[in-house]
DNA sequence: TTGTACGCGTTATCAG
DNA sequence: CTGATAACGCGTACAA
């Protein structure tokens, strides 16, 4: 029950020199005689003692540490970028401290206050932290806030109200592609699934999914407030097909994210429908599951992990001061990721024929 | 770039009264008027000033930290694990620091000085820190190493050599549940796939099986040192059937984990057989996806969460005083999830008959 | 080569 | 109600 609490003088003593020798026996600084030293290194060893870096870090003012904000890590896209993340700071000797958002610990200046107090010496924010609409009126302040006291680096949608330094993916860009794509192979009824109104990652995929729509003078149904996991997508592709008549069904469904894909696709199948023959489905995120969905799943790949290898080298580098501190955007592009559950390998049908 | 290192020196300065007071605003503590108390914020706002939480952790020898030991969080299996953590710690005012073991980062002494020096008030352990071979003479050392200086709670199975508070499931009960299952079904021929020696947790399960095969007087076929992944039970089963001649095929899998389930799922329904009639496959953990899975997967849940809250509040205790730290182990069952991957809707079968 | 003394930023005790 | 002052554990000029 009792761990030992001891400190540098407590093995000065008992090896009968300062504590300023022992300090410099541990950071192996030369100037002391290999005989005081191996004394020390002898009491050092019989206590396993480890000088305590938040005296360390008192003194030298740094934690080394770097807080990460992010919406958890049960969807595996975050749990890549939490990774990712970590293993670079790891790599340049800093540990990095998760906080959680959610909608019960939202990102407001209480928020960010715990990690000023714990003097990190930067923070990394991955998008969804920001994203429901009430955080919007806390965010903003909570990351000027932040950014009075250690360098910042954020990757979600540009923040209005906040200028620093953003990575982000180009959301409506990677939804024009999955439209062309359906497009190009035949597909004229294409719905959008998933998402919250609210959500500003959401959102601008959605809004982006009507002008692309729009802009191929296409019709759009679509059925948002749905969510981001797998029962969503499962309830809202039934919901959004049960709100329709049977010869105005989509042939193609987007999903705005891997996850709701995997419930509407367990869905569509439940109801008797084939993909791609009946109903093409298209996803987002590229996770580590979607080639062993059947048929393997047709995706977006955002590369999350590169993002945030820039961005936290970037944050390393101002740490570092190597780099400036200067707002800035940084855009990314995505891939499409073609497998089979859009029908690629069937080549362009007519879908107007199928009508019943 | 400059970022504002102000402290209560500053702010007393400014407000014209001693650091003390400075600090007993801070805190709230009353004694201090309301006029010199206002005086006093009225600096702190201006300056957003926060006091350092390392400087009170010096004095009050606490990081208010806990250490978290794991094998990374790509696998959402340990991603419910730390979150779990994560949201227990935090309920209680800790935060958590993630360290992550692999191949080029063992857990060794080296590795536990980190946590060490950081004087974290706890650590927790989440299995396969030490799973892998050359892991077993290092964990050892480190974990007495660290039990010195900390408390520690671990989730794993019991580790030779290290006497400290245990939680684990019962994965050889959990084989069981799993073989009993298809046995009862008819199956008679039953392959495991997955893991590789050398993993603790994976031999315990291989060994079980093969034990259990044995009880039920049946032969075993398996194909281990496939690893833990998709991918993996992919190329596994592959190579298992290739390397049987056809009539002697199992007529039943079961995989280390819903991973391997995932791949051997892909590769079986690609060799043109189907799931479950002419292979059942059985996974285990009962992630996310396997109810969505095609068909749905017949898997084993172990509980992790659970067990996760178990062990973060025997350790919060421990800290707060309000338990006992003399080592001990606790076992959890593990509950099987009935779904369609192992045909448990068509009901007992005779499998002899299907043999061409 | 070694020891002394001070600063790092905060809290708590003790006078006043 | 307020202000010195002494820890907390370590690192580093400076002196010996």
């Amino acid at each position: 029950m009792q761990y030992g609490k001891i400190t540098i003088y407590d093995i000065a003593r008992e090896a009968g020199v300062s504590a300023a020798t022992v300090s410099r026996v541990l950071s192996e600084s030369r100037g002391v005689s290999e005989k005081t030293a191996k004394k020390v290194r002898r009491v050092i060893d019989k206590y396993s003692f480890k000088p305590s870096s938040v005296a360390r870090g008192l003194y030298r003012r740094t934690s080394h540490t770097i807080g990460i904000i992010m919406p958890g890590i049960e969807n595996p896209y975050f749990a890549t970028m939490f990774t990712t993340a970590y293993q670079e700071a790891h790599l340049n000797g800093y540990a990095t401290l998760m906080y959680r958002t959610s909608q019960t610990e939202k990102l407001d200046t209480a928020f960010a206050s715990q990690l000023i107090e714990r003097r990190l010496d930067g923070v990394l924010i991955l998008g969804g932290a920001l994203e429901l609409p009430d955080y919007q009126e806390h965010a903003a302040p909570a990351l000027n806030l932040l950014q009075k006291h250690m360098p910042l680096v954020t990757i979600c949608p540009p923040i209005p109200g906040v200028e620093c330094i953003n990575f982000h993916s180009n959301l409506k860009a990677s939804v024009r592609q999955s439209v062309h794509h359906l497009f190009a192979l035949g597909h004229k009824r294409i719905a959008f699934l998933g998402g919250s109104t609210g959500n500003r990652s959401a959102s601008v995929r959605e809004q982006g999914f009507l002008e692309i729509m729009e802009g191929l003078g296409l019709a759009a149904a679509y059925n948002y407030e749905t969510g981001h996991t797998p029962e969503a997508g499962e309830l809202g592709i039934a919901k959004l097909l049960a709100a329709l008549p049977r010869d105005s069904w989509p042939t193609a469904v987007v999903t705005i994210n891997d996850l709701v894909a995997l419930g509407a696709i367990r869905q569509i199948k439940r109801m008797g429908l084939h993909i791609p023959e009946d109903m093409a489905v298209i996803g987002c995120d590229n996770q580590f599951f979607s080639p062993y969905t059947d048929p393997p799943l047709t995706t977006v790949d955002n590369h999350p992990a590169d993002m945030c290898r820039l961005a936290m080298n970037q944050l390393l580098a101002i740490m570092a001061d190597e780099a400036h501190d200067r707002p800035f955007t940084q855009v990314r592009e995505s891939t499409l990721i073609v497998r089979e559950s859009c029908g690629a390998q069937l080549g362009r049908r007519d879908f107007e024929e199928q009508v019943e």
